[in-house]
DNA sequence: GTCTATACGCTGATAGAC
DNA sequence: GTCTATCAGCGTATAGAC
């Protein structure tokens, strides 16, 4: 039996507790291996507020994947809204992932590493959701505007983020034992050799904070 | 009641069929969303059999995950036995994970995208098995003997074969939707400018069949 | 070795009190 | 809105005939 004090614990929202268990629990044991009662008891509140608040386990993951994707975006649009060249704002959101990797695991496991059309049947891959469109599109822009040299865009764009998602993947699957911001001066500058046009030492510079 | 004719169909054996099964069924629907019967089913035997076979599902799994590792690794021991250059050697690599993606798709799903952390606890991840260490090797060795410029290994391996991946992860999700070898040329062009020490125009060139 | 029929636990989901 | 108690169905696994 608690006493009072224990009671004056910020009262977290219970939606938000919610989804913070099934997150935790998803990326550790992956979603078919969670039942609804590990939820409840990780999150501590009774299933029937599970099916209350989001209808179920599926509704849970939907929603949960909703909101990231949501913030996913939202980071996208700040970096976009700084007005960098398109090759700083690919800089940029390499940067960021890779510092997201490291601060927050789960959410990068969750989104990158997670088979979602083994629980959400309906939903389109991830690479087809708006954050990775508009990733894309950094890149052709660059190339429209001449800082990155033209080429198949499919091509380009995983030349420029695959190498860096792979490396995310080999992070979260532990073996790569650095963190992987270490690596990104030397990512950055491996990867525009040979993609920008002449003489763009500039590129190298970290963006700024 | 099929006729004595029917009998006549190649008697595949039963082992094989029930891989088979499990593949085609594990990639379209996921492993967790197969059951013991499904593949009894497709598979045209018991499930009594299964079980005498495999031990259950998992164990299915278990031996289709390690068959196809050992395919995957026989694939690499030709291309390092045919006395290629270790650039020549990458090449030819991406080519044939291109060709596999195209003519085996349900290989290349099992291995490149299932996530088998989730019902092969025990096993470490694919990337950490044998094929994928001495896909690493090979750019190590690159970089041994001069053939390519030197640099971080997991950077380099990343975008060597990091952007080949990804460009299979994104033909596997539908979003690529033309044939990958139709990328080749392109691509290895692409990987090696600025990798290689200068003047080395050889490395474009197809590797020979 | 192969099969069928059956057992049993777990999981998603609901009903109904508070 | 939140909770507890309970249900129905599925999916793994086994027992035992052939």
């Amino acid at each position: 039996m608690p006493f009072l004090k224990d009671k004056e614990i910020v009262p977290e929202p219970l939606d938000c507790r919610i989804l913070t268990a099934a997150l935790d629990l998803f990326v550790r044991r992956g979603y078919h291996n969670v039942s609804v009662h590990d939820i409840q008891r990780m999150a501590n509140v009774s299933i029937g507020s599970i099916y209350n608040h989001f209808g179920g386990k599926e509704g849970v993951a939907r929603s949960l994947y909703y909101h990231l994707l949501d913030e996913f975006e939202e980071m996208i649009s700040d970096v976009i809204a700084e007005d960098l060249t398109n090759v700083e704002r690919c800089n940029k959101l390499i940067k960021l992932l890779f510092e997201y990797t490291e601060s927050r695991y789960e959410i990068v496991e969750f989104m990158l590493h997670a088979k979602h059309r083994e629980f959400l049947p309906d939903e389109p891959p991830v690479c087809s959701a708006t954050p990775f469109r508009t990733m894309r599109n950094i890149v052709k822009w660059g190339m429209d505007v001449g800082e990155i040299l033209h080429g198949d865009s499919w091509i380009t764009t995983s030349r420029v983020f695959g190498s860096a998602i792979h490396m995310i993947h080999l992070r979260l699957d532990g073996l790569i034992d650095k963190p992987l911001p270490e690596f990104y001066d030397e990512l950055i500058e491996n990867i525009w050799r040979g993609l920008v046009p002449e003489k763009q030492d500039q590129v190298l510079k970290a963006v700024p904070d």
